[in-house]
Formats: C-alpha cells, sequence, structure tokens
DNA sequence: CAGGGCGCCTGCTCGC
DNA sequence: TGCGAGCAGGCGCCCT
C-alpha cells in the first residue's frame, strides 16, 4: 500500500502513540504464512526489551531495542493498527506493550478510556515482511539516499541519470538512486517536471534533472502534509484516510483531461507498472 | 552486470 | 447474480 509519505505517517503515529521506554511484553505469530526472515523463536529475544526509538529509512518501519532491531515492511496491502478486540482475516502478527499510564496506543480511537497497547499487522497479500536485524546490521547499505534529506541532490542524480541506459522512471524508482519513490508518485512526479516516463535517463538534461529532485521533495513533502496518499486501503493507525489522492494529477486517470492542457491522459506499461502522462505536457 | 520480465498473494472492479 | 479477466501502492529472483 504504501509509498514513503505513507510509511512515513505510520512510522509518526507509531512513534507518538507509543512512548520511548515502553516494554514490549509479548510478540505473537498469528499465521504461519507471513514472510519473515529470521525464525520466530529469534524474535522474541525482544520480548522485555524497552522500546528506545520508532523511524524509517526508506520503506521500512524500525522498532529499536537494546538487543535488535524489528523490521518491518508493509509490501502493498500490510497495516498496523491497535486493537486488542478479535482477530479479523488476515492479522499476521501481534505485539503486546506493557500497559502503563505511559502507552497512550489508541488514544483518539473512539475517545473514552481504551488505551490499548495492542498492536497487530495485517497483510491480505502478505508482500510484507517482518524481520530481527543486529544492532550492526548491514541491511540498508546498498540503498541510495532519502529523498528529503541532504544527500539527494541535483548534481549526484543527473551522474545516475547519465550512466543509465534505462527510463527515467526505472531510474527515478531504482532505490540505489533514491529511496522511496514508488508508482503512484513516479508518474506524479514525472508529470510536474515535464519529462515523458518512457524517455531514457541518458536523455534528461541536468536542467530536467535537477527539476526532477525539486519535484520528487515537493510531491513527497504534499503527500505526507496530507497525509498520504489513500487508494484502496491505507489508513493511518488512527483509521484516519490521507487525501492526497485526491491531488494525484496523472495517476490513475486515464482519459481524463490533463489538469494543465486538458489533453486526455494516457496510460502505459513501464516495468510491469501503469504509468501515466500526459502527451502534450510532457516531452 | 544492468535491466527487463515475472512471480508472489488476495481482493476489488468491470464487462459480459 | 455469477464469472473470468485485469488490475493493484513492492520487491526479489531469474534470464538475457
Ligand atoms: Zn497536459
Amino acid at each position: 500500500m504504501p509509498e514513503l509519505p505513507e510509511v512515513e505517517i505510520v512510522s509518526r503515529q507509531l512513534r507518538e502513540n507509543i512512548p520511548r521506554g515502553t516494554r514490549i511484553t509479548e510478540i505473537e505469530f498469528l499465521t504461519p504464512a507471513l514472510r519473515t526472515v529470521v525464525d520466530k523463536a529469534t524474535i522474541q529475544r525482544l520480548v522485555g526489551e524497552p522500546l528506545e526509538a520508532i523511524s524509517r529509512r526508506a520503506k521500512y518501519i524500525l522498532f529499536h531495542t537494546r538487543r535488535g532491531i524489528l523490521l518491518s515492511h508493509l509490501g502493498m496491502t500490510g497495516t498496523w493498527r491497535f486493537d486488542d478486540g478479535p482477530l479479523i482475516k488476515h492479522d499476521h502478527l501481534r505485539i503486546y506493550f506493557a500497559a502503563g499510564p505511559s502507552c497512550v496506543g489508541g488514544k483518539g480511537a473512539k475517545g473514552a478510556k481504551a488505551a490499548t497497547c495492542t498492536l497487530i499487522y495485517n497483510d491480505p497479500r502478505r508482500f510484507g515482511q517482518v524481520a530481527l536485524l543486529d544492532l550492526d546490521h548491514q541491511r540498508f547499505a546498498d540503498l541510495g539516499p532519502e529523498p528529503l534529506g541532504p544527500d539527494f541532490s541535483g548534481a549526484s542524480f543527473y551522474e545516475d541519470c547519465r550512466r543509465s541506459k534505462a527510463t527515467i522512471k526505472a531510474v527515478l524508482m531504482n532505490p540505489t538512486v533514491v529511496v522511496g519513490v514508488g508508482n503512484i508518485y513516479a508518474s506524479e512526479v514525472l508529470f510536474r517536471s515535464h519529462v515523458r516516463p518512457g524517455r531514457r535517463a541518458n536523455r534528461v538534461s541536468k536542467k530536467e534533472s535537477a527539476l526532477i529532485v525539486d519535484s520528487v521533495r515537493k510531491v513527497l513533502s504534499e503527500a505526507i502534509a496530507a497525509g498520504g496518499s489513500s487508494i484502496r486501503n491505507f489508513r493511518g493507525l488512527d483509521s484516519a484516510q490521507g487525501h492526497f489522492q485526491k491531488r494525484h494529477r496523472v495517476y490513475g486517470r486515464e482519459g481524463e483531461p490533463c489538469p494543465t492542457c486538458a489533453e486526455p491522459i494516457r496510460r502505459t506499461v513501464l516495468a510491469g507498472r501503469g504509468s501515466f502522462w500526459c502527451g502534450h505536457c510532457q516531452k
């Protein structure tokens, strides 16, 4: 479900609702089918540990403890929710946190008391992932810079484009170039940059690549500010939907008039993924 | 070895 | 109302 803005929102909500120092009291695997890299017994070493931090890198959510890092990737359809009620279909993992005045998870869910500290991972398609990382892990060694951080620069992006034989859309979605740009935001970024998704990256000018970098920052920041894009099943932990999908200019709008020139938006398939663009506004 | 194709899963929508 | 086809926010593997 998520590209970077949606993962960032979930990560922030987890951070806001589970204070630093809250203890993990139980980790319960509910189905055998969840794709998990370490065996379930190993993950149990986190039980009893206080959470030191919750962070995000690329599209991974990281729960830090002294004895390791619980990694969560949401795949296409993963969601976390606070819920101490009965399980529903496709719940795969349940984490109990120590109850107490410090853990306010679930607050605002529906007012009332109901402060629960039970966190449930649900994922119908099971493309998501849960794993345990050692403190000195090198899991992210090959990943490119964060798109909203200082290392994602016009100069380095232009170099990556120049060296590539792939399309600009593929380069933009290549996590060794920059992380977090998925299929929705790639189309949105390229529309704002006036560059067709199928253009060879090595035919993108320095000026255009600078505009693309700028558009990545703008589109992702705007999406985060809008609570993400809720298409299909994305929900925040408070069940609130994002509303950035209303501001998608081309994604999912095949045949609709281009917001700039009114020409019908086109859809083509690149690397197996739907790509939306305007033949008049993008060259 | 970079890059494209495909499989992994379930669920939803659309056309007949 | 039922049914099959096509589609879906990611990513890793395999082939060229
Ligand atoms: Zn246009």
